[in-house]
DNA sequence: TGAAAGCCTACAAAATCAGTAGTATTATAG
DNA sequence: CTATAATACTACTGATTTTGTAGGCTTTCA
């Protein structure tokens, strides 16, 4: 019961383009040496997120990546969706709601896999990449502070 | 991201046993039959609850599980934890609420995980095996109003 | 004393995870 | 028009986890 680094490099690779968002397309070199994570193993996550909206791309010369939309508007529940391929918690439940067990329609446990499924998938929808770029700062200024 | 067989088949055994509490013990035999799960799995299961307080069991002939607790006071989370390992999301974190990423001082993804972290497991610590007993004796009366 | 039960340990097929590697394609500067 | 810097695609691989099977051992009671 684990999210995989999969989705864990994807947020944190978004993050930081959202912390130098307004600096053009930024190469994935870049990228990943400020954040420590294999070029190459990001190179196949990121196209599962080219796909959607939520990240744009160029390439050949200066090429690079750039977020498709405010952060703001982006959620932690979206990226996740995309790149762990679902976040339904166990396999009785597929992605539509509907349910794939022969049991299900008496299986006593079925509410309690389905209401865990709302509680996280409300959580993570419920929290931007704005909201963490915020409460980083927010972090930052209070060690000053000190 | 999923919960693995171990947890569900863990919980199905015990709200099977909720179910047909005051019968005595009860053999794993009968209880695998009725929740048609291999009985040699989860005699591999069992003696992961066993050792905690939730689960009672006696050897020999007409020997078998029983309840150790009222269902009332065994929760989701509870039986989760024991048979998953861990309910943390992510491995940047450990059960204590410690950390052992070497980023984690300034990680801005951190605080994101270890919130959902705290909604599952409040979610889950706050269901208990009554709960799931009563909903689904509810379920089955709705079904008889139709 | 024998049958019915749980206990323990080893093994293994299949799937998933976390990358590495190499090649092809695209875009721009000069 | 070509060298270069970038992404895109595809195949492979070692390690670990999942989901069981299998078999023998021990305990309890009629």
């Amino acid at each position: 019961m684990k999210i995989s680094t999969k989705g864990r490099y994807a947020l944190r690779m978004l993050v930081d383009l959202a912390d130098h968002r307004g600096e053009g397309y930024i190469a994935l070199k870049t990228i990943a040496e400020r954040q420590d994570i294999s070029k190459k193993y990001l190179e196949q996550i990121v196209p599962i997120l080219t796909r959607s909206d939520i990240l744009l791309t160029n390439r050949g010369f200066q090429g690079g990546y750039m977020l498709g939309k405010d952060p703001a508007h982006i959620t932690v529940g979206e990226i996740l969706r995309l790149t762990e391929g679902s976040l339904e918690i166990v396999n009785c439940i597929i992605s539509d709601g509907r349910n794939t067990c022969s049991r299900s329609a008496d299986c006593p446990t079925l509410p309690v896999w389905a209401g865990l499924n709302k509680v996280i998938n409300d959580y993570l929808d419920s929290i931007t990449l704005q909201d963490i770029v915020d409460q980083a700062a927010e972090h930052f200024a209070n060690d000053y502070m000190i």
